[in-house]
DNA sequence: TGTACATCAGTGAACGCGCGTTCACTGATGTAC
DNA sequence: TGTACATCAGTGAACGCGCGTTCACTGATGTAC
């Protein structure tokens, strides 16, 4: 905005004005959108620049290619996932609670947020070697050990059952939100004695 | 083969005559390589015609669609998984240590073929409604839960704390696979401490 | 054993689609003086 | 404060690509008699 007399139009707006704003943002915000709607598979270019009412050959002026989008959508992602993995962490009072509070916070948002969970979690379409992603990840996984370095105190940091510690915890919840958004757990759901959430408490509840 | 006087062609090979033989057969293993050197966005319907040495509308004799042709290779992925983890589970001797087992030829399977692997967990691209894959899908669900259910006979079949016990196991192993193929666990190897078959071995070894 | 014929499996040209990319352009912005 | 000019951001037409699908066809197979 800063130096900015145009307001940036939102997505679908008509823009009065020839130049957009801030086209960078709206791309960004825009590309959620479709992979909200149509998954990762309606993700392109040219979707994007349609969404945002700009021609298709404008995002090229912000982003070298699809996987240059891809990878700063996926950066702001983690970064949202980071802030609501430490945010669901802090109303928690032990160790061991923070630790199943994150758990359920990575599960929650990728229900919330399929998409562009995937998008995250899929190494193919991006660039991990990006700054704003590579840095992203490295926060997110900060977030992950801490709450298993706070959960299990007597091995810190790299010993073999730490890094075991941090193994468990992470695959579990990140297998469960996989499992769950392909829709594999069903059968166990069909009992009809456990739903995702509390099958998921149950998980959490007597580890080790 | 029964009633036919031709031999199948190879993947790549000159036929000779006008009819394939087996191309549904040669399809399927076709896709596989696909799968296996391109990764799954590589895998098309023309591709495997073009692997097959067959015109590209020929499929279509044997699948309906690509849905068609990836949901019957899924199906005979799981086969061959399903045998891989009941042959792996046979040569242990207590219900735990069948588990393991069972565990570790999940992920073994995964990091041995990756492209089928991912084409096998992802629903998008998959029609679970198709006899073959859904039987097959349904197999590979009693397996892991029967070896579940020897490991905590406590609790058994359908009981909270079973689902519960079926949810853990699975979901560790399903996200330890995934997190593996998608080269987030690196930060955990780089201590040189551990790497992808100890940490494994790590993680099964003291589960509650 | 031979012949006629229906059925099946594969061919190859053609179509329309959406994609990413290029390119000359144009409107708007910011800066130097 | 005004003017000239360089730079930037977005346009729209065009290109080539690979895809799935359709369609009339042709070669091969199997079966009836």
């Amino acid at each position: 905005m800063a130096g900015r007399k145009k307001t940036a139009s939102g997505t679908g707006a008509k823009r009065k004005t020839y130049h957009h704003g801030d086209l960078r943002q709206a791309l960004l915000t825009a590309a959620e959108n479709i992979l909200a709607r149509d998954g990762i598979g309606g993700l392109t270019l040219r979707a994007a620049a349609r969404e945002t009412g700009t021609s298709h050959a404008a995002p090229k002026n912000h982003f070298d290619d699809l996987t240059g989008l891809l990878s700063e959508l996926a950066a702001t992602g983690f970064e949202r996932f980071n802030d609501q993995l430490l945010a669901a962490a802090a109303k928690a009072s032990t160790p061991q609670a923070r630790l199943n509070a994150t758990g359920r916070a990575y599960v929650k948002f990728a229900v919330a947020q399929p998409g562009l969970f995937q998008l995250m979690f899929r190494s193919e379409r991006l660039d991990a070697s990006r700054p704003a992603l590579r840095d992203a990840m490295q926060r997110a996984y900060l977030v992950l050990t801490d709450a298993v370095d706070a959960a299990h105190p007597e091995g810190r940091s790299e010993s073999g059952p730490h890094l075991a510690h941090v193994g468990r915890a992470w695959a579990m919840v990140h297998g469960y939100a996989m499992l769950l958004l392909d829709g594999r757990l069903t059968p166990l759901f069909e009992t009809g004695k456990m739903n995702a959430a509390s099958l998921l408490d149950a998980m959490l509840e007597d580890r080790p």
